[in-house]
Parts: C-alpha cells; sequence; structure tokens
DNA sequence: ATTTTGTTTTTTATCTACAATAAACAATTT
DNA sequence: AAATTGTTTATTGTAGATAAAAAACAAAAT
C-alpha cells in the first residue's frame, strides 16, 4: 500500500456525525472548505455518502435521506493519520520503564513493532528529534536520551526565558487587542474548576496548556511558539501516563494563574514579572517530581 | 543506485593525505577511530590503497609503498555527502533574489534540480524546517516563508535572551574551567585580526561563530545548543552570498567583543550584562541591514 | 459573469528494495 | 589473554514506484 486513506476515512465521519435526514447539504467547494480538505476529498465522501444511501446526489442536488448509523461510519482505529499514530507508539515506548536514557532505537525495529515502513519512523524521528530527547549519530543509531533531571532544567530554564518574555510582551497589549477578552474568559474557566475540583481538577491540565499558550502567542515570535508546542506535546503524553501529579499540587497551580492572571490585567510589569517567577518556580518543581525514578543522568 | 560511497571517498581522500612512503600504518580498528569510520569502511580504504600500489598489505604488515599522486584521490565533488549537497543547492535557491516569500517549495522540482530522490529531499525540508524559514501545510506543500525583517527581529529576540543567559552561566564558571583558556585564546585572535585587518577582515565571522559558540557552552543547555547551530548555518550561507557587510562594522564588531571579553574575564555580572546587551544590539542592526530589499512580510 | 460540477494532472505520503556502512561474531596471531 | 584480522549479519541512507490527496483545468449551470 503507497497510502492509507486515512484524511478520507477521518473527514467521512466527521461529515456524516453532522447530518440530518431532509437537510440540503451545499455546494461542493463549501463542504470541502468546512472540512478542511480538498475538493477530491469531498467528493469522495459524497460518493461514499451516495453509495450508502445516506444522501440522494444527483448534481447540485444533494438531499440527506437518512441519519448514519453506527455501521457507516469508519471504526476509530482506521482514521488516524500514520504520523499519530507513530507518535503514540514511541512516546509510550519511551515513557515506559524500561526505555533507560542511552538505549539505542533500531528504525526498523520500530516500524516493525508498529506495523509502518521505515520511511515514516524515519521522518518523525527527525521531527522529534527537535524535542532534545533523542540524538543521531550519522550513518548509525539514534539514541535515547531520555526524561533526565537535565533534560527537565534545561526545559524549565528556556521555558522561564521565553514566559518572563512572552507576559512582559502581554502586558503590553493595548486594551482593545482580542487577548484580553480570551484572558478573561480562560480566567473565569479557572473560578469554574475550582468550584467543583474533587471532580474536575484532571481537566487543568488542559487548561493549563490554553493559558500558557495564549501568553505565547503574545510574543509572534515563531522560535518561542515552536517551542511551546514541543513542550506541550511532552507534557501531554508525560501526564497521561505519569499520574504522579497530586491533586493539591494542580490546586496551588490555580491560585498561582489567578494571582499571575490579575498580575497581567493590571498591566503592571514589575507585577506581572513577579507572579510570573512565582509559578514558574512552581511549576519546575512539579515539573521535577514528575521525572521517572531510574532516569538519572549517565554522564 | 541505494547510497553514494561518499563516506568511504572522503575518508579515502582524508587518509590518503596524510601517507608517507616507508611508513607502517597502526591496525585496521585504529585506522578507523582516527578517520572516525566503522572498520569496514577503514579496510576497503586499505583495500583501494592496496589495489593502486600505495600500500602493500599484508595482514598486520601495511607499508606505504609511495605517496599518493593528485589521480589517485577522488575528485571533490564525489565527496561530498548528499545531506550538503542538497543544504547548498537550498540555501542557494532561498538566499537567490527571485525566491519571494510565500513561494511555495516543490519536493519533486527540487528533487530532480538537484538531481537526487524525493525521499532525501523530504527529509532535508523535515530538518530545516527548524529554522523558521519554511513552513509546511499537511499534505500539501511547502511554503517558503523567507528572510524577512519579521524573522531577523524574531531571532534576534530569541538570541539576545540566549546569549544574556549564557554570557552570566559563563561568568559564573570557576577559575579552572577549560572555557577561560579557550576565552584567552579567542581574545588573542581578535588582536592578531585587528593587526592586519584590511586583508583579513574576512575571516571576522568565523572567529565570530567560535566565540559566541563558546559563549553558548557555558550554558550547557541542548535548546540553546540546538538554536545556535541553527543561527550559524543560516548566517554562514547568508553572509557567504550577501556581501553586502562593511569592513567598519565588522571592525566596530571586534571591538565590541574586546570589550564583552574584558567583561567576562571580570566576573562582574553586571559588567558582562552591559557589554553584551551593547554587543548585540549592533549584531541586530547588522543583521536588519544585510536583509534582501524585496523580502518585506506579506502579512 | 460567477459559481458549481466534471475530469485530468500534479504532488505528497508511504512502501519496498538494495548498496553502503556499521556492528557483531569467529578465527587467528602476538 | 588480549589484540588483530577475517567473515557474516544488521542497520542505515537513498532511489523508485504507487495510491491518496490536492490542485488545476474544462465544461456546464445559475
Amino acid at each position: 500500500m503507497a497510502r492509507q486513506n486515512t484524511v478520507f476515512k477521518e473527514a467521512f465521519n466527521r461529515y456524516a456525525a453532522a447530518l440530518d435526514a431532509g437537510q440540503a447539504l451545499p455546494s461542493e467547494p463549501e463542504i470541502a472548505l468546512g472540512l478542511n480538505v480538498s475538493r477530491s476529498t469531498a467528493r469522495a465522501i459524497l460518493s461514499r455518502l451516495s453509495d450508502l444511501g445516506i444522501v440522494q446526489w444527483n448534481k447540485r442536488q444533494k438531499v440527506v435521506l437518512r441519519r448514519p448509523a453506527d455501521e457507516d461510519f469508519y471504526p476509530q482505529e482506521e482514521t488516524d493519520s500514520l504520523h499519530d499514530i507513530i507518535e503514540r507508539s514511541f512516546m509510550r515506548r519511551i515513557l515506559a520503564d524500561d526505555a533507560a536514557p542511552g538505549t539505542q532505537i533500531n528504525e526498523l525495529e520500530l516500524a516493525r513493532e508498529i506495523g509502518t515502513g521505515t520511511t515514516s519512523v524515519r521522518e518523525f524521528l527527525i521531527r522529534f528529534s527537535r524535542f532534545g530527547l533523542i540524538e543521531k549519530r550519522p550513518n548509525s543509531h539514534w539514541t535515547l536520551k531520555g526524561f533526565t533531571r537535565d533534560f527537565a532544567l534545561e526545559l524549565a530554564d528556556v521555558r522561564e526565558m521565553f514566559e518572563l518574555h512572552s507576559a512582559a510582551h502581554f502586558g503590553r497589549l493595548p486594551d482593545d487587542n482580542p487577548a484580553w477578552q480570551r484572558l478573561a474568559e480562560i480566567k473565569a474557566e479557572h473560578y469554574t474548576l475550582l468550584e467543583d475540583f474533587d471532580a474536575r481538577f484532571r481537566d487543568f491540565s488542559a487548561l493549563d496548556e490554553r493559558f500558557h499558550l495564549l501568553i505565547h502567542k503574545a510574543a509572534r515570535n515563531r522560535f518561542i511558539a515552536d517551542f511551546y508546542d514541543a513542550i506541550a506535546i511532552i507534557f501531554h503524553y508525560h501526564y497521561q501516563w505519569n499520574k504522579a501529579f497530586a491533586r493539591e499540587r494542580n490546586e496551588r497551580a490555580v491560585h498561582e494563574h489567578l494571582d499571575y492572571i490579575t498580575a497581567l490585567e493590571s498591566r503592571d510589569l514589575a507585577a506581572i514579572d513577579r507572579a510570573c517567577r512565582l509559578h514558574l518556580a512552581s511549576a519546575r518543581q512539579t515539573l521535577l517530581q514528575s521525572l521517572p525514578q531510574i532516569a538519572d543522568e549517565a554522564g
């Protein structure tokens, strides 16, 4: 097989889920735009819907005959892009306890394990290498550098430089900038979360990500944005598998966020700097405490 | 062809250049280590030297019969790794005047132009994307973001954050750290350069790179190191083709470096910070002035 | 005239194959 | 016994092929 049609399947599921009997569907380019795919793919979806008898399709007449049934959808596992599959497999692997720093990474073995070709794995590893967790010796293997204390410290250092910079930028945004509105929304969400914290404290990490992303976007700097992407991915997997984070730590973070937001809203650069530093210092502690125990630096 | 034997050819040239008639050669592993290749490649080199009658090779007896002649070496252009070839081609292309921001990049076209397969080009583009000059839309083309004013400003911002951080680290290095010795050497090279500046001012950019690399290494942070790699490559090509830099600007930079070095040697963190900022501000100006004229941001 | 659909072409994403290189294993020599 | 050479195996780097997806072009409909 040269390529899976996961783009089609995923978009099909997305589109089918929104159909209701009797509905008339818009033009092909409009459908394509709404799904964020090309018109070719949109047509393939219509074609499939027509074959299944869900839509009666004749040129510009497109009428939904019935709501799609469960069996009309493609199974979830067929809709994931290869990149996502590889990413998940790989992250699970390197966060597993046996993945000690220094371990060699074998492209062919990894490809076989995931059930894919070597090219895709290679490309993934090249992309992933920017996160600083793996390293390549040319003409030879990749080495896992791992989730070590050093990694966490280096990450935290850069994160602090970038966030202090971004927060200062944020404080200087003009009052009519939409970021202030979004900040207010995020602030409200923090209060909502606190109301039922025992049940919902696990939702904090998603909120945390959105909050910091908003701040970083204020800097309008592609290098900062890219770095934050990396952080977000690493944190995403890290916290997903490493459940060692405590409820109380999250609660403290929520309050730090609220102080930080208040400082931002005050536009007082010195206060922003102070609140930002306070939060980052405790975020650093959280990161260090969540490190796997084995992973101590080799050299 | 699956793969060029450029590793072999390049190592062969390197090894052959160091041979003298009558010399006895060391063991295979030792040769391999010295050339930084595998023993397999080292043996291939010995084998070729033997075929050419340059070395008489019989098990552990390896005697150089004659010094290699010009025609024994592989031509320069056969020894470049594919990665380097693609990098050079690509950089020449995006620094050419007609490469306006927003231009699409076509993998197949690029591969044909360079005379290579698409896989290598793809991998190169993925690696290169970390420099922020190109961007990909999934399932679609790469876009050249280009050497714009925005790019230069974002680069300069991050560079300043990192260098201030690294310089502060440097100032706190213990006196017995070898970095101080290297700093003294680089300082001396600055004075040597000044003595005959009219003839040698073009050597400044290499010295500049080594100086800043030394500073950045003090931070011992992989993200800072990676970023500096990116900067170095971009500057390398940028200055190579864009000769708009003036002799006087280089001379000013040399004196700023010397002030900066003096500040470092004083271990006075405030003085270091001051000298570093001064130099970075003028480096930022130099970068901005060397931008191609066309490349102004689209949006 | 502009939008929409029908059709063809281009380009990307991915697999497979294979030579170059590295690495491992076995036999030999000091 | 340790280092060195001889031989085999494993792994990477790269080309080429092909289906999916995007993009371009052409015809038809409002």
